[in-house]
DNA sequence: GTCTATAGTCGGATAGAC
DNA sequence: GTCTATCCGACTATAGAC
């Protein structure tokens, strides 16, 4: 339990959260670790380097995680219910909110973008696995592309992370993931209508998406 | 042009925006207005007084244009499009991105997080009226309410500005706008059924209320 | 109001004892 | 490997000349 490069980890993960990137230091780190602050640059090399190290750490241990919980998800209803088990999670776990502070602090040090990115894509492929499980073959395949809608999916989950409770009385994340759930209802309403509304629907789609209105888009 | 205060406000969101929360100090916003240092503490008492400042501002100004905007649209359709306008517009006055900046910010001055929220309220608001006058009256009004589909919308639009393009190739941006389109469609389409599968599809909306696997949840 | 200069703190990173 | 001590640059904020 003494492996230090492994207690750095944590507490930069820790600190990252508490504090904020713009809280994040060598001597911060240190501190939650009740290590000395030079074990960090012979252990790491740098600060950046052992935020790296710690991103990409917690990102893929969530990564399996979610993967595991995603594989039993049947619905888009249970979907939604799932993202908000896994958001109670991440308020220890935290690895969303390193990642959204990762992705702040890439804009001061842009030698984080493309491994921070990268735990990004990592998050994002998981549930565009799913949600392709989920649709593929249904009304909606084409109308909802799987990675598109990840890829929305996962900011909205960036950026929960980032809101904070301000009044204990309205809770954000009950509105959240509220929407994701009513959306998620909606959708498994849509693709469990009769065989004739189904068919009206896809004309429709397929209409607009002819027209270009909308669609695949750009 | 030389108002001061104004110059240290514009540059304080450039720096924000182009260094992120991390890389604004007093110095790096000063080099940018091309001014002595010590005018922030005359004029704000603090980099952080400044700071609150400089977002307030440009969240008024640009809430006041999104209202205006927001105001021509009539369908989920046209509002996912000019989602997309806005975003763009966004790279230069950069009111989300300075938002997503100082919500990470927060996390490291907690001083801020009450007028950062305020200022995310602010922008959801106007969404929330807008998505509410498109809602209300048709057969997902109960299913999908206004204001907590616009918070998740917001949260999305604070995720986007932070992930970073990193490949050239891969637009994350046409990805995410493009599923806004996407789904913006689909509940379009949705709700311009016939009455008989508008019906079958309020009776299931009712149904599944009703049992509390969904809808307005917790 | 704006400047230069400076005090005092905290940052990343290294050196050297153990 | 881990510690203490230290260098030096950047930071916030203030003082004082103009």
């Amino acid at each position: 339990m003494s492996d230090t490069p492994e207690r750095l980890r944590d507490a930069a993960v820790h600190t990252l959260v508490a504090r904020g990137i713009a809280g994040t230091s060598a001597r911060t780190i240190a501190d939650a670790a009740g290590i000395s602050q030079g074990l960090i640059f012979y252990h790491f090399g740098s600060v950046m380097g052992l935020l790296e190290a710690a991103a990409d750490e917690v990102s893929v241990e969530r990564a399996a995680v979610y993967r595991e919980r995603l594989a039993g998800v049947t619905s888009l209803t249970e979907l939604a219910e799932l993202a908000r088990q896994l958001h109670h999670e991440e308020r220890e776990q935290g690895s969303v909110a390193v990642m959204a502070q990762m992705l702040a602090g890439a804009h001061t040090h842009p030698e984080l973008a493309a491994g921070t990115r990268a735990n990004y894509d990592r998050l994002a492929d998981e549930v565009a696995q799913t949600l392709d499980r989920l649709l593929s073959g249904t009304a909606l395949a084409s109308a909802l592309p799987a990675e598109h809608l990840a890829h929305a999916v996962s900011a909205a989950f960036i950026g929960i992370e980032l809101i904070p409770d301000v009044d204990e009385a309205d809770d954000v994340y009950a509105d959240l993931f509220g929407t994701l759930s009513d959306l998620a209802v909606l959708v498994d309403s849509v693709l469990d209508l009769g065989p004739t509304a189904t068919a009206a629907l896809r004309r429709r789609l397929a209409r607009l998406e002819r027209d270009g209105s909308g669609g695949q888009s750009v």
